[in-house]
This record gives structure tokens, C-alpha cells and sequence, in this order.
DNA sequence: CGTCATATTGACTGGTGTCAACCAGTGTGG
DNA sequence: CCACACTGGTTGACACCAGTCAATATGACG
């Protein structure tokens, strides 16, 4: 697990070509702001598994997910560990004002980060209200998510766990690409068993007997390792404990 | 469990004698903006065990929380109930820009609210940058505090976790008044073991057990029903499975 | 082929939930 | 005034879900 290495990967370096230049924190900027945005930052790339900060290091930066996932993790003195962020394209990773990561935060796939160093960030930021309206809109967001996952982790059984968190990934996955062949989703897990149980509050072995339990009584194929294919969307939500109806594609 | 009768309760309405007026949303405001908030304010109360609005339910304002205790919580379809927020004075209840509650909000104890309608409240904060600023800062604290909530409810064993409560309520009692007499600590519990058991996603009955053996072994003592001495916060601290320094006084 | 990381499965344990009885305090009405 | 109901809390007996420990598969990669 080493933090260095990130090499420049080849991507364009203008805001107008990128995918998530509507979504991100910068996604209320007018032209004039995105040129400012456009000095102040700088690509990293990492590979699945490399540590992007330790909890308590110095974090100099903030930044967006560009692609892949990035995951923000705690861990106990004995070791025991809980996700409580899971970062998709155009998240956003890091606190204005804040010196040091709260968190360890974890490339869980290959990963690019469009990245702003925090002082010119925040000096922006008091400028041009457009960026800190869209990440207070994407904090409360954020803020959402966590009271959907808390009442997951407090009161969901493993089963409903599995089934909760196959099916989030399967609508974000849905929401990026319109690959809606049919009733039928198709996409690959990008996280391990591990993560998985990091993500769900549960021990690994439950993770796999419970994915085993949902594959033998057909709510989910899987193919290859990480390939999952969901014949009956509406089966497996009814197996999450979520009110059928509150299910809006993000 | 009605959701009628909110008599006015005497209370200054002038926003410079406020208690919260340094903490809550407006604290960053200058004179002329508050006089503007002053203008679209509104106190409500509610006795304890009264709930505010229900979730789902049309919400056409946002508050802050001036005295009591106030709860939001999440209910699943076969009734399986999770507290996912615990708002203390000067806490910020609602969202802008939505129109419906998305959680049950409750009393939970005698509570006093100061309320903005919500359109004018969305208009001022367009043109007064110093709301959305203090509230973009709130709610990235709540995110924090929901994440070391998360790992509470995911990973921390029963009795790590009524210790952990029991901490978290006697640092925010200490951080509101300053009665540091000595080393011991001395509060009401403001919560009922119902409450406490949302709170922690276990059984009241766990709760009650957890709370007896903590008792027993002198690690906090009880007096009457809700008062609670800690005479050792340290011996306490090293029940909640944090970290043993991490212990920031709010 | 061996090694390593990831995943699966089994046997067993134990912590927490469930169901139920009981207690204490408070308010109510005959 | 006392019987009664009612709410909030405590305690016990037992069941069961998920954790623990361990063995075995699977696949990628040298």
C-alpha cells in the first residue's frame, strides 16, 4: 500500500470536454469562473488499492472524482473498520478549512482526481458564490447518503444489506450509462469482497454467503467474478426492506 | 402523538439576546442582514414527545433550534425505526430547495424553534453569501458527525456504544455550561431508552442491560431516573472504543 | 508449477434480539 | 382515598443471526 506514483494520465485537459463538468462542484460556473477554476488544477491518477491520504495526514488539496471510486474509510485502534464515504465521478473528496484528512481515503478502482490546492481553492471559493452554492448543494446531498447508510447499518439484516447495496450500485451504474437493455442490468462490482463488508458494517464471509444465497434463489447471475446481472430489478428492491415506491433512480 | 398546539412561549425576539445567535445559522450575519432574518422569523414550540412535521409531509420552513432537543428519524415499512439526526441548540432543521421533510422530525424534549419560511429564506440566502457560507459550514460539521456515527452503528459492540452516547451528551452538556466541578460530571439524560435505542440501532431492552452493567461497575451512576454522574470520563472514554486521545471538547 | 490475493464454504460460538414478566412512578376517576 | 390504567424501565429465558476460526477453492501472475 504506497502513496506515491501517479503518473499523468492522458486526458484532456479542458473543463469543456470533460464528463463531469456538469455534475462536479464546478458545474454552476459560467465560462469566466472555469478559467480561473482551469489555473488552480491539476490531475492524479491512481491504481485500485493505493492510498490517496492516511486519516490525520496533511491533505493540501481538494478534488473531484473524474473516474473510477474512491472510498473514505475509519478505522479503530484495534482495527476495525467502517467505510462512510463511497466517492463516484464528479464527488467531491477533502474540507475547505480543514488542514489534515478525517478519514483514509482509498482508490477502490483505478482512479483520476481533478484536484485544487485548498488555499487558491478557498481564496476562489469566497469570489465566486456559484462554487460554494453547488458544493453546499453537494454536501447536503452527501449528508442524504449518509442518513439512508445509517439507517442501513443500524437496522438492515445482512441480507437486506447485500441486496441494498447491489442495488445502489446498479442505479448509479444505470444513471452514467443508459445501458437499458430491457429489464435486465448488467455491471461489474468495482468493489471486493472486503470493501463490500467495509461498506456494509458486516464481516466478509457473511458478504459471501449472502451474495451465494441471492445467486441460488436467482435474484442476482453472476458472471466471472465481478460481473452481476440483475434479471428482476423489482425482485431484488423487495428484498432490500426500502419502501417499494420511494425507489428514484438517484 | 398530535401535531397541534404550538402556543408562543415567552422569549426575547430580539435576534442580539439570542443564545444561539454566535453558533446558528446566522452567526456569521452582520446587523443589516439580521435585521432581515428578523423580518421573516418566527419562534414555535413543542412539548416533548410532539413531532414536528412527519416524513414525506409538505415542510415550508427551515429552523433552528433555540432550546430543547429535536430528533430526525427514519422509519422502514414493517415499522424498524433509525435516528439519523440529534439537533442541540443551534442545530439547523431542513433543507432548502426541497419541499417535503425527508425524515420524521420529533421533540424530544420541550423544544423551542426559530423558523424562516422557507421561500424568503431561499431568497435571502442568494443575496446574503454570510447565510449560505455558516450553513455550507453546519452541514459539512453534520456530515462529520453522521460519518462517526456511522462507524458507531456498523462496528461498536452494545456496550461501546451506550458509553459512546453517554460521552457524546456530557461534552455537549459541558461545551453549553461550564459546571466542571471537579473531575465528575453531572447531567440529565434528555433521551428516554427508546430513544436511545433508535439512536444506537439495538433493542430498548439491550439498552437498558447495557446501561445496568455500566452501573454496576461503577463506570457511571445513576441518581433518580435521568440524572447521570460520570466520576471518571476517562475510565468512560476507554469503554467507547475511540481512539484514546481523538477526545476533542466539541 | 508455486505463490499470492480473493473468494467460498463449513462448524461452532456468542452477542443481541425476542418474548414475557415484573417494577416504579404518575395520573385518573369512582 | 384507593383501585386502576398507563408509561417508561428492568430483568430473565431462550433463540437465532452474524461473527470467528479454519479449510478449501479459484484465478492471476510470475
Amino acid at each position: 500500500m504506497t502513496r506515491v506514483s501517479q503518473k499523468i494520465q492522458p486526458f484532456s485537459q479542458e473543463c469543456n470536454d470533460c464528463p463531469i463538468r456538469h455534475r462536479a462542484v464546478c458545474a454552476r460556473c459560467e465560462a469566466d469562473e472555469l478559467t480561473l477554476l482551469e489555473q488552480i488544477k491539476y490531475y492524479r491518477s491512481f491504481e485500485a488499492g493505493q492510498t490517496v491520504v492516511w486519516a490525520g495526514d496533511k491533505m493540501d488539496f481538494v478534488a473531484s472524482v473524474v473516474t473510477g471510486i474512491a472510498t473514505l474509510s475509519q478505522t479503530m485502534e484495534d482495527g476495525r473498520r467502517q467505510m462512510v464515504g463511497l466517492l463516484l465521478p464528479s464527488d467531491f473528496a477533502g474540507r475547505p478549512g480543514r488542514e489534515t484528512s478525517a478519514y483514509d481515503v482509498t482508490a477502490a478502482t483505478d482512479l483520476v482526481m481533478c484536484c485544487f490546492r485548498k488555499k487558491p481553492f478557498e481564496e476562489l471559493m469566497i469570489r465566486t458564490p456559484h462554487i460554494g452554492q453547488r458544493l453546499l448543494e453537494m454536501t447536503l446531498d452527501e449528508l442524504d447518503a449518509a442518513r439512508e447508510w445509517m439507517l442501513l447499518l443500524g437496522r438492515k439484516t445482512a441480507r437486506e444489506k447485500i441486496a441494498s447495496l447491489i442495488c445502489i450500485i446498479a442505479r448509479r451504474d444505470a444513471s452514467l450509462q443508459l445501458n437499458a437493455s430491457d429489464g435486465e442490468l448488467r455491471f461489474d462490482l468495482p468493489l471486493t469482497r472486503e470493501a463490500m463488508s467495509e461498506y456494509l458494517g458486516l464481516t466478509l464471509e457473511t458478504v459471501s454467503r449472502q451474495v451465494s444465497a441471492l445467486r441460488k434463489e436467482g435474484l442476482i447471475v453472476t458472471e466471472g467474478k465481478r460481473q452481476i446481472v440483475i434479471p428482476d430489478f423489482d425482485l431484488l428492491l423487495e428484498e432490500t426492506g426500502d419502501d417499494s415506491d420511494g425507489g428514484f433512480l438517484i
